[in-house]
Parts: C-alpha cells; structure tokens; sequence
DNA sequence: CTGAAAGCGCTAACAC
DNA sequence: GTGTTAGCGCTTTCAG
C-alpha cells in the first residue's frame, strides 16, 4: 500500500536511460526524440509515477502557487472574486491557496507570513478591517514578491490595484434618495481607514454637498457593518427618537439588520425608513421588500487581480508600476427605496 | 530589492556556526545550548531570514497541507465548514489548500491529481454532483494519503467519514407535514447517487410509509437543486394542473425558486402550498415568508473532519479505520410551512 | 552540545 | 538526442 513513491529514478532505471531524460520527456522537452517520450510517459504510466512538486518546485526555485488573502469566504462577494481567480489561475497552470482573515490584523500578518514561507510567486489581497499598519504589506513587496490589491486596498501604496468605484454608487444611491424627497439620511458605514469605507462614505457626503444639504454628523456611522450592528443602530435610533428617513449603509448585512429591526418595531420600508445597502448579495432580491443594492462585479474583479498578477509573474519589470483598475458598479433599485 | 534570498548558510556563516546547528537552533531542538539559539534566532531576525517551506517539506517527506475539495465555496454550508476546518488546521500548523469543483467530475479529478502532486498530507472531500465513478478517490487511499469524506460521502467505501442525519431530518420535515394535513407532497431532490440526496428522499418516503399515505412517483424529482430547477419545476407543476399542497425540497435554493415561482403566480405561501428547504441558508430566515429548513451545523461537521484527518495522520495506523460520525441535524420549523 | 556528510526529487548547464 | 554533474535549502543520521 504505501509502497516508497515511484520518482524519475525509478522510471529511469526501468527503461535503463537516465533521470534527465525522463525528467526532459516527462516536460515534453523539444530535444527529445517522440520515441523515448513515448516509451517514459508508458512507464510513468505502469509504475503510477506523480510528480514530487515540492521538489521541481525547489529546484526551478517556483511553485506555481498563488496566494489570496481575504476577510472572509462567506461572503458572497469574495467567494465569486475566489471563484474567477481560481479560473484563471488555473488557465495558466496555477494553484490557489486561501488564507482567511476573519477581519483580524494578527491572523492577516500571520497569513502573509505563511504565504511567503510557502514561497508562493504572488499574492492577491483584500485587507481586513482591522488593518491599519502596513509592514508586513511592505515586506511582500521588499521581497520582490508580485502583489495585487484588490477591493480594500492601500491606496497610497505603489502596486497594482482593483477597485469598484464606491464613491459613485453611493453618491447615486444618495442623491437618488434626496431626489425623493428625503434630506434626513443616516450612512451605515465602515472603518474610514479603509479605503472602500471612506469612498463610500465620501459619495455620500458629496450627494449632501451638491444639494446643498446640512450633514448632520450624528447620523454616521463608521462601525456598522455587520447584521447585529445595522440591527442595534436601528433600535438606538428609534430609541432616541431620531429616526431617519432613509439610511444609505456600506453593507447589506447592516441595512438588512436595520430593516429587520425596523420592522419588528412596526415600521414600515420603505413608507417609513427607505434603506439601501452594499454588495448585492443574493439575499437582496428576495427579501421583503427587496433590498436596493450595489453590484460589484465580483467575477471581473477577480479575473482582473488574477490576470494582472499573473502578468507581473510573467514579467516582473511591471511590478514596480502603480496600475489602477477601476471598475464601474451597478446600483439595482429595488423595493426597499421605494 | 530582490537579493537573493537568505538561507540557513548564510546564518551559519554569519556566526561561524554549521548550518545543521542553526538548522537545530531555529527548530528549537533541546540538544542546542539557549545561547546559540538566540544568537541563531537574533542573526535570522536581522538578515530577515524567511526559512523555505519547499525545502524542509521535501526533505522531511510532508509539507503540513491539508487538500480540501468541495463543490463550491459560495454555499454557506461549505463556506463554514471550510472555516471550521481552517480553524482546527492551524491550530496545529497545518495550512489548506481548498479546490473547488464546481460540481464537475473532470474538475474533480483534476483537483485530485493537483492535490496529490502538491504531496498534501491529508485529503478532505466532499463529491461533485457528477460524480459517480470513485477511481480517483481509490488512487488517494492507495498511496497512503490519510482521507476523510464529509456531507457527500462514499458510503461503501471504508474511510473516515462525517454527515448529518439526512433521513431523519427529512422524515421529520415529510412527517410534519403529513400530521398537518397534506397528502400530496412533492419532493424537489438531487441526483440519488449521491448519498445525502438519496437519504433526503428515503426520509421523504418513510414518512409516508409510517403514515400509510402512497407515494405519487410524479411528484419526485431528482434533479431540483438550483434556484432555476425550483422555479421550473414549480411552474411546471402549476401548468399541468398539478400543484401540491405541500414541497420538501433538499436544498434552500430550490425551495426558494419554488417559493418564487409560485408568488408570482399569486399564490399564497404556506396557505397554498407549503415548502420547505434543507442547510438552513441565512436567506431563509429573512425571505418572506420565512421558510422552514434544516441546521446542519457546518462548524461541526469541519471540526470533526479535520480533527479525524490530523489523528490519521499523526497515527497512520487509523487510516484503515472505517469511522463514521454522524452529526444531528436539527429542523427549523417557520413560517413557509405554516 | 556541535559538526560532517548525505540526500529528499527534480532540473538545467554543460558536455558530446 | 542523451548523459554528466551539480545543486535548490533544508534535515538528519552518525560522529565526536
């Protein structure tokens, strides 16, 4: 059963020639003749042979690996963005290994450190929400491993980048509720240190700007992202007697919390609170009411990082280059904005 | 920027040392005086010493990776377990490598081979929709690869395997809705070579056996898992003057296309037909009407796996064990079936 | 407690 | 077209 692995050498003495030629054979190397091809590939064949990864990998000093580093995989957004990088990874011969956050800092610089003891030849990145300290980000790029941002990403750092353009979306869904009327709109937001959190805020207060309408400070929120948060904000609001007419929020996890609380308190969405929320997971379509949401084209952002990536493996003079993808999301208006 | 990389050598010759000691002193071998190792541990912090994974795996013959292949990481379900799974792994220093097949059986395969190559230590697999020939899961136990299956497992194969109580959690569904009232149930399942499908359905028709109701075989469908399948199936039903009073489906996404379906053709959930779903997706909690489902405790189900492939691999003599740990699932009864 | 030497399995100059 | 040789970076006997 666990019969020593069959290596080169084995096929090698079997057909009395030697490793390098199998080895030459087994890479379908031009220089060698179809004949001994043939027979070798025979060979591997009977004697069950696998490739020692780990050992070409040494040797040819590459492994073909590329590493992804993201907050979490339950979210719809990143296990589409993972599906399209694994597609096109694996297009062009390339594994995909997954490193999870969970939005903590510890596991994120204990991910990259793993990542670069794998020796992996490029890194795709997506920061958690705790991040705010950038070192061990630096130390990728000292080492000269190529890297890709993706979605939260460090804007002032030179590298390559792919990002929906949050500020627009926001400001559309923004103006959009200003254009219906509404001028007390609270923003359900994230960390401003993260870039997507800021933008997205940003597009709501230009909305606010170009109304010329009065912020009212007291209504954002810059943690409130998950379901219990947008669901605790909701209920803190009604408390307070401070209730909005409609909240823009940066997830559809918080704007579904803060629908459900509303309506558990008996108020109606969007007759009372109009809500709109962020990512368009698949949730959004089929609650009651539909919820307004942004599509982020998770598929394209992923094949776009894996594409650029793949091409600064390929050839490393781009690294060093400050190459931005922006890609334009869409806003679906449902229900939930009237 | 790029220098090459530091290893070990250059350590031992930093310190005048031998690179088997430093080799000793970083792996915090007892046999090294505490001196040497910190000026070890000291040298390799200030030449920014990263060790290479692919060399010490090769030498040593295992790499500390667990391979994880599943259909897809954009269901929930798998999405925790790959979390929990995750979670036990690094506890003990393993990394993982998750490969999705996207419910293809070449996929499938592919992954395998991939898997195998990469000299995983251990393999986790839950089977594609497609799959219904095991070669390759046989290659993996022939070569000595500790392996456990979870959820779709293979069930006349002796190995280590984790799954939920399909049957009973269906018959308690099925059986529900039969003390209710309805008689005419429809059963929206999957392909029944796969075993959690065909117990799903077992339950389904053990239900009606104990209640002495007779099944209508037109009323089962074993290809209705998706989202689509559940509307098509539902309109289907509709046109042909069919309609149920009740649907046990196997999964949430052809019970909510079912659900849909039937909205939109104006009929009330659970008053004309009740339906209910099965893994408990956090969309059936908020669609409306809620709809029932099944808890199959994902965390667990990870948990128990990748503990029983870290005990195979640290005691190969496990492997040959023919463990299966079945998990109980649990019903969550709302307002989809009334 | 440390050193010397061999080798994991493979590839890539360099020969011929 | 094929063989020879050396070595990727690390660990691990075996010595001492």
């Amino acid at each position: 059963m666990k019969e020593s692995r069959v290596t080169i050498n084995d096929i090698a003495k079997a057909l009395d020639i030697t490793p390098s030629t199998v080895s030459r054979a087994l890479n379908n190397n031009p220089r060698i003749s179809e004949a001994t091809k043939k027979a070798v590939n025979e060979m591997a064949e009977k004697l069950k042979y696998q490739p020692n990864f780990l050992a070409s990998s040494l040797r040819k000093g590459r492994g073909n690996i590329l590493g992804v580093i993201i907050p979490r995989i339950n979210r719809n957004f990143f296990a589409n963005v993972i599906g399209s990088i694994e597609q096109v990874a694996n297009e062009q011969q390339f594994n995909v290994i997954i490193c999870q956050t969970h939005e903590s800092f510890t596991n994120e610089v204990a991910a990259v450190e793993a990542l670069i003891n794998l020796r992996v030849d490029g890194i795709l990145f997506s920061l958690s929400a705790e991040t705010s300290s950038y070192t061990h980000i630096e130390k990728i790029k000292q080492l000269g491993i190529p890297f890709v941002g993706f979605d939260r990403v460090i804007e002032q750092m030179t590298s390559a980048k792919v990002f929906i353009d949050d500020s627009s979306a926001s400001y559309g869904i923004t103006s959009n509720l200003i254009k219906k009327g509404h001028k007390k709109i609270a923003h359900f937001g994230g960390p401003s240190h993260i870039n997507v959190y800021k933008k997205r805020q940003m597009g709501y207060r230009k909305a606010f700007n170009d109304y010329n309408i009065e912020i009212d400070e007291a209504l954002i929120f810059e943690d409130a992202l998950t379901l219990d948060k947008g669901k605790s904000i909701a209920e803190q609001l009604v408390e307070n007697n401070n209730l909005p007419q409609a909240v823009v929020a940066a997830s559809d996890f918080s704007g579904l919390g803060c629908i459900l609380k509303l309506q558990s308190k008996g108020l109606k969405i969007p007759e009372d609170v109009a809500v709109a929320g962020f990512a368009n997971e698949p949730f959004t379509g089929i609650m009651f009411p539909s919820m307004t949401s942004v599509e982020q084209f998770p598929d394209k952002i992923g094949r776009t990082a894996a594409s650029m990536l793949l091409e600064q493996i390929a050839d490393r003079k781009k690294m060093d280059e400050n190459k931005e993808i922006i890609i334009q999301p869409k806003i679906i208006f449902r229900e939930s904005t009237g």
